[in-house]
RNA sequence: GUGCCCAUAGCUCAAUGGCAGAGCGCCUGACUGUGGCUCAGGAGGUUGAGGGUUCGAGACCGUCUGGGCACCCCA
């Protein structure tokens, strides 16, 4: 007696049922289709990296899986180096100071894998999750016209996911270091004040403005100035955003000072996304944006989708002076973003906005209800699949009635039907399962009918 | 890792400390050349695990495991 592990789901690794997954690969088609028609090349880098490259930049070490065997023999280690990757960045730095001498730059690369992350998972957190990244990257120097670039993609790849609308929210975080300078806050301070600003969205501005001045000590003049000035771009137009800042960069003759410099980089971002397609709505400056992560030095972005704010940024990234540093001295600067796109799918299918469709990627079953003429149904089928028709043909014996019933469960959308009568005439039934309309066609002209129908 | 809440059929949930149930789903038949609808029947449970209290526990008590939410962090 086998005795049988019964089955159970494991909370934050998640799987789909047919139908979602199609719907998933959909949206990972239209991502990697974007990516490439944009000049994005692929890569792929293993699950597992040695345990010191990921804990090099800082990588939360309670988060990470690590990789051991499940028994080691005597005086072996069941324990590895490796452990599994939380994000793709740190392997990508790891792979282009790797391969520096053999990539051309400026190197864009899309990368689309899962990653895995060691935390107790709760709504739209997963411990297993797609990834999906691009990222622009130079040796010494990459254009700020990559900032504008890289939002341009990713208007596009949302747009065509058909998952309503979304706002990207760009911010700076130079011009934010240089207003808080100016502004006189110590320098040791700028971080902790990023850091706790980011949280606005999260926590609303009276606990942000108790955390500056608890936690981080400004007095209450300075924390009111910094939080009227991160909170000036609400609702506004991005040309009066622009506007505003242009002229607190004259004012304060900060032309040549990380405010003014940041403004000027903002403004360039900005008409570079409108000139590439993206639509006023579908974007703005929100200088209230900080991003979390240290390593981000300009632009920064985060994207949210106006109908679900709760779902939290689908989207996000930003300019970093050094990819690599702990890896090669060689100074890689870059930009790049990634999407969520399990939190983002899997969300949208628990509500509705994208809806799973046919449990099965064919559009036509060919019923077999006479075994005598198996070998005509194979042909057919054959004919259907060379004309690139996606063909299912039943091979099981049942009843035409339980063929026809697999065949609306599983939701393809047509089913040949055939027998002694249509064989002997040479001809073939095609029925439409939505509409239960048969048509009899000459079954040398099966392919071409249903190609019709379809690009119809 | 910390705190709060939860655990009954595949799913959603009932059951004063006293016979474990419903809806949906699943399987079979009505139906050997026509699916969805309908009707009839059926399968499916050690009530998460193992202890304790009790004449008696799905329910009460503590332990473990698993899950949800919040913190942390982030997609």
């Amino acid at each position: 007696m086998t005795s049988i592990t019964p089955p159970k789901p494991m909370s934050g690794f998640p799987e789909l049922l047919p139908a979602q997954q199609l719907v998933f690969n959909r949206c990972l088609d239209i991502v990697r289709r974007t990516f490439e028609r944009f000049g994005f090349a692929p890569i792929e880098t293993p699950a597992v990296e040695r345990k010191e490259v990921l804990t090099a930049k800082g990588g939360n070490e309670k988060e990470i899986y690590a990789l051991s065997r499940l028994a080691a023999g005597p005086g072996e280690d069941a324990e590895t180096d490796y452990a599994l990757h939380f994000d793709l960045t740190v392997p990508l730095a790891r792979y282009v100071a790797q391969h520096k001498d053999k990539l051309v730059f400026p190197f864009r690369r899309y990368q689309i894998q899962k990653v895995w992350r060691g935390e107790r998972p709760q709504a739209g957190r997963y411990r297993e999750l797609y990834q999906c990244d691009i990222d622009v990257i130079g040796r010494g120097s990459v254009s700020l016209l990559a900032d504008a670039e890289l939002p341009s993609v990713i208007y596009h790849v949302f747009r065509e996911m058909n998952i309503g609308h979304f706002v990207i929210r760009v911010n700076n975080r130079r011009l934010l270091q240089g207003f808080l300078d100016l502004a006189g806050v110590p320098t040791d301070r700028v971080g902790d004040v990023l850091h706790t600003v980011d949280a606005w969205e999260k926590i609303g501005r009276a606990a942000v403005a108790q955390a500056l001045i608890n936690k981080v000590g400004l007095n209450e003049t300075l924390t009111e100035r910094i939080l009227a000035f991160l909170s000036s771009s609400q609702g506004k137009p991005t040309d009066a955003v622009l506007d505003d800042l242009r002229r607190q960069v004259t004012t304060s003759q900060a032309e040549q000072h990380d405010f003014g410099r940041g403004v000027q980089e903002l403004q360039t971002v900005v008409e570079g996304m409108r000139s590439l397609g993206v639509p006023e709505d579908y974007f703005e400056i929100d200088l209230s944006i900080a991003r979390g992560l240290d390593y981000y030095t300009g632009t920064v972005y985060e994207t949210r989708l106006t109908a679900y704010p709760d779902l939290g940024s689908i989207c996000s990234g930003g300019r970093y002076d050094d990819l690599a540093s702990f890896f090669t001295n060689e100074k890689l600067p870059g930009v790049g973003i990634s999407i969520g796109l399990s939190r983002l799918v899997l969300r949208l299918l628990d509500v509705g906005v994208l809806q799973p469709g046919p449990a099965t990627p064919a559009v036509v079953l060919v019923t077999t209800m006479d075994q005598a003429h198996m070998q005509d149904y194979f042909k057919l089928g054959a004919a259907l699949r060379e004309g690139n028709v996606a063909t299912e043909i039943f091979l099981e014996r049942a009843r035409l009635g339980d063929q026809l019933k697999y065949a609306s469960r599983k939701g393809f959308r047509f089913a040949v039907i055939a027998g002694e009568d249509e064989f002997a005439a040479d001809q073939v039934k095609l029925k439409d399962l939505a509409t239960a309309t048969e048509q009899v066609i000459p079954r040398a002209q099966l392919v071409a009918h249903v190609l019709s129908l379809l690009n119809s």
